[in-house]
DNA sequence: CCCTGATTCGC
DNA sequence: GCGAATCAGG
């Protein structure tokens, strides 16, 4: 495998969402955790709380009277230019504001002007934010036969990214790259990218940290569903 | 042990 | 540029 446009994308948007080297490198298929990090690190997005940083433990107590008086005599190494590595000292809080996913599986009340953002996860992997900054999210719109709405039998079958237009599912079917790959191409739930029911699985609360693969691995997670 | 990210270094 | 090997903390 190699570091396409579009690997490195999502590698980009994965990292810093916070995802760990080995989750990124099994979404990613075909790199090894070693080879992401490595790759995060040549493209310059390193840092992030890592385990092992820091060395700079402080004297231990016993040793208050730091034995380290220079000794004229040795000195081998005089002092190494240590690079005053920043390290990131702000260690970003990372603010996490209370948001509990109370209602899990409803639909997201419009978050008030000063309530803490709802926040989901999108196809890709891309944070994206409720649309109930400018309007509620999920209108109840009213079912709307949608037989004549119905794509042509073309895109019925295949929905390609030529395909795309704001009036039809923009949801991925499949894994970017491969020959098979398309867009649902339903019509969309109005004033949404996607249509009702793939709006059901964009538009949900962030998943608590810690929820190793959570079963429906919505987008580029698992084999392919269809 | 497991996990994590960081770094090194041969390719 | 890439990533396995290695390191080192949690």
């Amino acid at each position: 495998m190699s570091w396409t446009d579009e690997r490195i994308e999502q590698l980009r948007n994965m990292w810093e969402k916070g995802l760990t080297a080995s989750q990124i490198a099994d979404e990613l298929g075909g790199v090894s955790r070693n080879a992401v990090i490595g790759k995060a690190h040549r493209l310059g997005l390193k840092s992030r709380p890592s385990p092992v940083k820091a060395t700079d433990k402080v004297a231990k107590p016993v040793k208050a009277a730091a034995p380290k008086p220079a000794s004229p005599a040795v000195a081998p190494r005089p002092a190494a230019p240590v690079a005053p590595r920043p390290v990131t000292a702000a260690p970003r809080p990372e603010p996490k504001p209370p948001v509990q996913a109370s209602d899990e599986g409803g639909v997201q009340a419009a978050p008030k002007p000063d309530a803490p953002r709802i926040v989901s996860i999108g196809p890709g992997g891309f944070i994206r934010q409720g649309p109930g900054d400018q309007q509620a999210p999920i209108p109840p719109a009213p079912p709307r036969r949608l037989v004549p709405a119905k794509p042509s039998p073309e895109i019925a079958d295949k929905t390609t990214l030529l395909d795309l237009n704001d009036r039809i599912c923009r949801w991925p079917m499949g894994h970017p790259g491969e020959p098979d790959f398309h867009f649902c191409g339903e019509a969309v739930n109005p004033g949404f990218p996607y249509c009702v029911e793939h709006c059901g699985r964009a538009y949900q609360a962030q998943l608590p940290r810690g929820t190793r693969r959570p079963p429906p691995p919505p987008p580029f997670g698992g084999p392919r569903v269809r």
